[in-house]
DNA sequence: AAAAAGGACTCAG
DNA sequence: CTGAGTCCTTTTT
């Protein structure tokens, strides 16, 4: 229960999770089993915009026996002798620890609270980014017994030489569980280690966050500790001391503000019996979400203007859009900023936004963590406006058209868009052009008609990879062109090989792209361990590995 | 015919 | 150097 395991095992790394652990789980797309090659224009079935948290809590955090994994169990499942056992780590330091380090990439942590993350700071980047030693985090179980590694956070500084190559597979022949993840290293290169390790650190920062998110709803608090009310705070700092396991503090007793006023050692002091650091610690990131939350929304009220006019000013053709759209959109970039990154597996492979801002860190996951029912929602000033109820609506309220268009032209509007918009001198050569690249799930989008803003192309790298993984991860858009064949699996299909080529042609601004030279990259994953054909070929079905496929 | 596979080369970042 | 993009041939579906 609530266990992260993350083992590195030799030349395998095995990042266990305690339960289904679709972090971004998706509902399928409403989709034909038909698999006739020609079925480019079919329309998909309206489908439910989700955010990255809507669905997973429970998932994750359900006590799901299939997915229950306690260290005992996992200890079991490893060969004897190919790893140590590690200390678990409770969860308040997991989180500081993976906000420290996060803060330590991007530094973009408040001072404030600084001196709060940086005592954990130091052992978890060491950990992590020491590619010599083995990392094994363990989120403390709620049964394990609590106190003496209470608010550390620990790596196993075992050599991974000691593990026989490939001993987690070898000696364990279907016993590989849903929820591991298996990834060969034999032959990453230093570089692909440091890819690797972002992405653990985004698994771990997905499972922080969902956590967080998890029990501010199941809590209902508001998002806001300044605005707890003593009883607000007492339910907190209950749920606190369930879940690391600590003693109740007796003089704890009051308003969120004055909490937040004081000190760690306010805490240590006023919780004789042990555990103020970590109350403390945790109260700490939890105002630190919500500052940042705050933060961001100011900057994006105040900036959502802004941007419509930069757009504009990178195609004054279509700076029409948004005044009916506008709260739509903000909702929506929220949905989608977040989504966005949380479809991520690697920093490395981030989109830049229109600010040209990496989302990188606890903050950002933070900024724009959603909550996971309406009720919440409407509970959370994290959501202004209600704007989780607007994004709920959209996906099932609304006809779908609108939907598509909505979405569309607000996601562009965010600046998250998945494909590029064309710029005028393709539309000028190509009469076609975007006009009828939006068509595919039946729904035409003409972004002149619809005033879709016209946005610069990502300026980042883009990988194939991760541009395939953004469209089966919008299925409402693009469905018609890849879809997910087994989400767990990580299989999917292209349904349209000649729109996906443009589509990456659009992306990545070559108009001679086509399906042979898209497949030729594809083909060049294969070694690279990132996609390969599934063991039953079939035609246009591939299969990300992992952790390609989370 | 389309897809798949992969070699060889070029190119941009 | 890497990750495509391009062109090509051969094989498979």
């Amino acid at each position: 229960m609530d266990t992260l395991n993350t083992t590195v095992i030799g030349t395998h790394a095995t990042l266990s999770l305690n339960s289904y652990h679709r972090w971004n789980a998706l509902s399928p797309s409403l989709i034909s089993e038909n698999d006739d090659d020609n079925n480019e224009m079919k329309a998909c079935g309206p489908m439910k915009i989700e955010h990255p948290f809507e669905n997973d809590d429970q998932a994750y955090f359900s006590n799901n026996s299939a997915g229950t994994t306690s260290a005992e169990q996992l200890q079991r499942r490893q060969p004897s002798g190919s790893t140590t056992v590690v200390p678990t780590i409770p969860l308040a330091s997991c989180a500081t620890a993976a906000a420290s380090l996060s803060s330590a990439f991007n530094k973009r942590l408040v001072s404030s609270n600084r001196n709060v993350l940086l005592a954990n700071e130091r052992q978890f980047h060491r950990g992590l980014t020491d590619n010599s030693i083995s990392i094994s985090l363990i989120k403390t179980e709620r049964n394990s017994q609590s106190g003496e590694d209470s608010n550390c956070y620990s790596t196993a500084t075992q050599p991974s030489t000691t593990a026989p190559i490939g001993a987690t597979t070898a000696e364990l022949p279907g016993d590989r569980r849903d929820d591991e993840i298996s990834v060969p290293t034999s032959s990453v290169t230093n570089t692909n280690d440091a890819a690797q390790m972002d992405i653990y650190r985004d698994l771990i920062l997905r499972h922080l966050i969902q956590d967080i998110n998890t029990t501010c709803t199941k809590l209902g608090l508001p998002t806001d500790p300044q605005a707890w009310s003593a009883e607000h705070s007492a339910r907190w700092m209950s749920e606190m001391c369930v879940q690391f396991q600590l003693p109740p503090p007796r003089q704890l007793y009051m308003n969120g503000r004055t909490l937040l006023s004081m000190t760690q050692d306010d805490f240590m002091v006023r919780a004789p019996e042990g555990g103020g650091d970590t109350l403390h610690a945790q109260l700490q990131l939890w105002k630190t979400a919500y500052d940042s939350y705050s933060q961001q929304n100011n900057n994006n009220n105040n900036n959502n203007n802004n941007s419509i006019n930069n757009n504009s000013n990178s195609n004054n053709n279509n700076n029409n859009n948004s005044g009916n759209n506008q709260n739509t959109s903000q909702a929506t970039q929220n949905c989608s900023r977040s989504s966005q990154y949380w479809i991520n597996p690697s920093p490395l492979a981030l989109n830049v936004t229109e600010q040209g801002e990496l989302l990188t860190s606890a903050q950002d996951y933070l900024n724009n963590f959603n909550p996971s029912n309406t009720e919440a929602a409407i509970n959370m000033n994290c959501y202004p406006n209600n704007a989780y109820q607007n994004v709920s609506q959209e996906g099932t309220l609304l006809g779908n058209a609108t939907v598509q268009q909505q979405y569309y032209a607000s996601a562009q509007v965010a600046g998250i868009g998945i494909l590029p918009s064309p710029s005028d001198s393709e539309i000028s050569s190509n009469g076609s052009s975007m006009n009828d690249v939006n068509t595919i799930d039946g729904t035409v989008i003409d972004a002149r008609q619809t005033g879709t803003p016209q946005f610069p192309r990502h300026s980042g790298t883009v990988h194939l990879w991760h541009f395939i993984r953004e469209l089966l991860d919008h299925p409402k858009q693009y469905s018609s062109c890849v879809r997910w064949v087994d989400r767990q699996e990580g299989t999917f299909k292209i349904e349209s090989s000649h729109h996906l080529a443009r589509f990456w042609g659009q992306r990545k601004n070559r108009a001679q792209m086509n399906y042979d030279k898209l497949s030729r990259s594809l083909r060049q994953y294969y070694k690279k361990g990132i996609i390969q054909k599934p063991e039953k070929k079939q035609r246009l079905v591939y299969k990300f590995l992992p952790p390609y496929n989370l």
